[in-house]
DNA sequence: GCGGAATAGATGAGCCTTCAACTAGAGTTC
DNA sequence: GAACTCTAGTTGAAGGCTCATCTATTCCGC
């Protein structure tokens, strides 16, 4: 209904600035992603860390670990994995060590680098958090869409990550 | 290409608990939404925080307010605009006012009630933020898009809109 | 193999968000 | 009109994120 931006039409069509408003169209679809996205990813975090404990960020950690070899990774790489700052891994793992579901090791190739490694506990926490995660996105998001309504997030999702990404 | 919920198909097919695990094409539609919506978000956060001082969190206070009559709104209403608790908004009105953009008011009709005011300052920070925000927008979602692209992630998000909200 | 630049990661301060109280005014019932 | 309950909003503590800074190691050129 109202957008972010409709302070915009004041000076509707050219603007001093020349700055590219967003039509009543165009608003609508900002608002109705924007509003969506918020909301569905509220929603989600908040049912896992209230199912489980677990933030759906350091679910993520969880999962990236889970999927190697050995269930570790660099510190570096599991950032860039979880769409995460150094720093910002840097503080949540030593969080999920504090819960003893991660622990830290030094990476034998390079000594600067820390391995990350996914506990024997850590790895039951994920096996315990997943479905209560899996039925969440299946309520909130692939329930109430056609299949070709997934189609067409797939496709929006992939081309902004052409832009957006992957890093 | 990983999916954080991929620890599902180890047992495949049926489940001890039936849990409806994600298959692969879902798997990367869900991906491919989740990365993409949290680069963005954060894109538009961060360039919007760098070249105004303002985040994304605050900007749409001040939109809200800027769009009433008399500039001004109900705590609880604006939180509702702003998808953002009672609490949350508090605190950022308090820091809002700190800056001299808004300002607090004893709300006439009940005298259990506030009401958020945006001031010349405010308003004038909004004005020059604006620009900057419809920008990003634009460049880093519209004109990524096609017309039909458009079209469909605003079916999607107002499908997505009726079951998670407006409330 | 030495010196400088680049990379990996950690750390602490400051701000933001959440959650659980808590205050105060309105509405409701008898 | 007194007591109960409900609603509006605030507050403070605790945890999370960002940013700037710092240390340790590796890489590079000579």
């Amino acid at each position: 209904m109202t957008a972010d931006v409709s302070l915009a039409p004041r000076d509707p069509g050219s603007d001093a600035e020349g700055t590219r408003w967003l039509d009543a169209e165009e608003q609508q679809a900002w608002r109705a992603w924007l509003y969506s996205a918020q909301l569905l990813l509220d929603r989600l975090d908040r049912e896992l860390t209230h199912a489980t404990g677990i933030s759906h960020a350091y679910y993520e950690i969880l999962v990236a670990l889970s999927e190697t070899e050995g269930r570790m990774m660099r510190m570096s790489e599991l950032a860039d994995r979880c769409l995460s700052s150094r720093s910002r891994l840097s503080h949540a793992v030593s969080r999920l060590e504090e819960r003893g579901w991660v622990r830290r090791q030094v990476c034998p190739d390079d000594g600067r680098g820390q391995l990350a490694v996914l506990t024997d506990d850590g790895f039951a926490a994920l096996e315990a958090a997943a479905p209560v995660h899996v039925e969440s996105v299946r309520t909130h998001l692939f329930d109430q869409l056609s299949p070709e309504q997934v189609a067409a997030m797939r496709d929006l999702g992939e081309t902004l990550l052409r832009h957006l990404g992957p890093r």
